[in-house]
DNA sequence: CTGTTAGCGCTTTCAA
DNA sequence: TTGAAAGCGCTAACAG
């Protein structure tokens, strides 16, 4: 492979004026650009950005640690990231930690040690070290997703509280009493809130004893094993609020195979959108958060804090979230 | 930020003792070690890996340069990338090209330049100069998803051809004549081949007249579009072949808005499965490729290569596919 | 078992 | 407008 040495003894000149033309800095002059130019199409150069790297201390690589790529949510999400990143000029790291802390930790400490610019971090749990961590090492971070209590720290995340009280008033209001909430993983900030605007809701209406929470995974076969185990027993929901949509789509699978029909048996609604590319039938009522949108957002936090490093003004960016009624809950369309 | 000399002072050794314990290689004492890692707590040191790669000209990280990670089908075989790479040592950088040549020049120049060991690319073009400029760096590459003719390299694919000629006999096999195909663009291969094998039934079937093709994306609304614009005609087929889950997706919405009910009045078959997280109604017949074996396999062999960087044997490596039966043909269930 | 020297490829002084 | 020297943080090669 040409070096930048290669390509200045073609040119015959000092390679520093072949890093001035490579990177338009400086005063070259025309006749001279043109001669190194053409030695490096000659050569085929390409530079090496790890040397320019070592000495500049910026990577322009920053990473995105998260659960699973696979997750229709995050998968917007990381394209959002990807699209912000790329017109700034930075390539990103993708890391699927499958909500395992370790797996999170190696992660961590891999694009560390590779010198990312900054990280963008949804946390496998609310007490992690993760953040200490890195910003420990200087490296501009911002939490995505979920909250992170006590920490000094920017974070883009949506109104999980709010989307809940919301879901879970719309089915109160449509006469439902018996409303059973399947969650996710206790100790995900995302799960804590929605069951707690779920439990709100239903304490500002009277109905705190109708109140049946189910902590669980935010997974499809998750969704459907709660689903059953639910209606094995004596008292049964008239309604489901599934706590994110790949719960959700568990849940009406369970319902379909115990010839439950939705709405008119049971009622179903459920946080974040199917992808558009495939509606679900009974098409379902959701609060949306807007994925490509949260990743953008928290893609542009970092990187003003990876160009401006002094700031110590920490944002929390919560994105409001969107009622869209539809069939399953039997109010929509 | 700690760098290795300042973890020798701290410890009184030279750095290249730090070396030595961090990298677990050549002899020190077990004294020695301990002082060593106490040191490195203490600072909280992390060691700089652009500066050994920058010594062994080796990065462990690779790209995946392709279409779109929010792709059903891309989205999984990232993943299939990831956990592969990530077992072995490999950070992964993802590159959206949206098919566009343009984007896939510059993510090339980009992570060549950031020195990867390898790179993974769904080619967005059949003529493209890509892998001439990838493997005029020496550097490692294998080509997924699609046919590359005239080039040495190693690819990973699913039987497109093999694939799209079943699809067609069983609709043929199931009465159909008049067979429409709905496929993706011109200039790639998978598109190509499934158009080949699709003709090639019919002929085999003395149905030469009834062939019936149109080009389009790879996307829900050109399966949409173009299904609109086949309905309009005089000529009516009884079956349509969508060359993908997207196309499929927008041919069934297509068709549940003129009033056409699947599979009794228009069957519909497709390639590649959808998520199983998602299951239209009626369930699509479908010829699968495994994605995520797909995915795996093609970093395998570029691991390999990295790792044995003499061998000249190339590999194609045909992935056999999978012919599902389900609702919307009118054969399965 | 531990240390010295030199250099990976590039760019930031400073000088010409 | 161009160049020389030094050094970013690490490690291979060679001594001791």
């Amino acid at each position: 492979m040409a070096t930048i040495h290669d390509v200045a003894k073609k040119a015959g000149v000092a390679p520093i004026t072949v890093s001035r033309v490579i990177n338009n800095s400086g005063y070259v002059s025309d006749a001279m650009r043109e001669r190194v130019n053409a030695s490096i199409d000659e050569l085929g150069y390409v530079p090496n950005v790890l040397a320019r790297s070592l000495k500049s201390k910026r990577t322009n690589t920053i990473a995105l640690i998260f659960t699973d790529i696979t997750n229709p949510f995050f998968n917007i999400l990381a394209r959002g990231v990807e699209d912000t990143a790329h017109n700034s000029g930075y390539n990103v790291f993708f890391c699927n930690t499958d909500e395992d802390q370790e797996k999170e930790n190696t992660y961590i400490e891999l694009v560390l040690q590779k010198q990312v610019d900054g990280i963008l971090l949804v946390p496998a749990s609310l007490n992690s070290k993760s953040v200490d961590m890195i910003q420990g090492q200087d490296t501009p971070l911002v939490i995505l997703d979920r909250r992170c209590p006590d920490k000094k720290v920017d974070i883009v995340r949506g109104d999980s509280f709010g989307g809940a009280f919301q879901l879970t008033e719309l089915l109160i209001n449509l006469g439902h009493k018996h409303i059973s909430i399947i969650g996710g993983p206790m100790e995900v900030s995302t799960a804590e809130d929605r069951m707690a605007g779920y439990r709100k809701a239903m304490r500002a209406h009277g109905l705190e004893d109708y109140i049946d929470f189910h902590y669980g995974k935010f997974t499809q076969v998750c969704g459907k094993e709660i689903t059953h185990k639910i209606f094995r027993r004596d008292f049964k929901p008239t309604a489901i609020f599934a706590a994110n949509n790949l719960i959700a789509i568990g849940t009406l699978a369970a319902l379909y195979e115990l010839g439950l029909k939705v709405p008119e048996d049971v009622a179903v609604v459920s946080f974040d959108e199917v992808p558009e590319t495939l509606n679900p039938i009974p098409s379902l009522t959701v609060v949306n958060q807007p994925p490509y949108e949260m990743g953008r957002k928290a893609t542009e936090i970092l990187i003003s804090r990876i160009k401006d490093q002094n700031s110590d003004a920490f944002e929390e960016y919560i994105f409001p979230v969107d009622l869209i009624e539809r069939a399953s809950s039997g109010s929509g369309i």
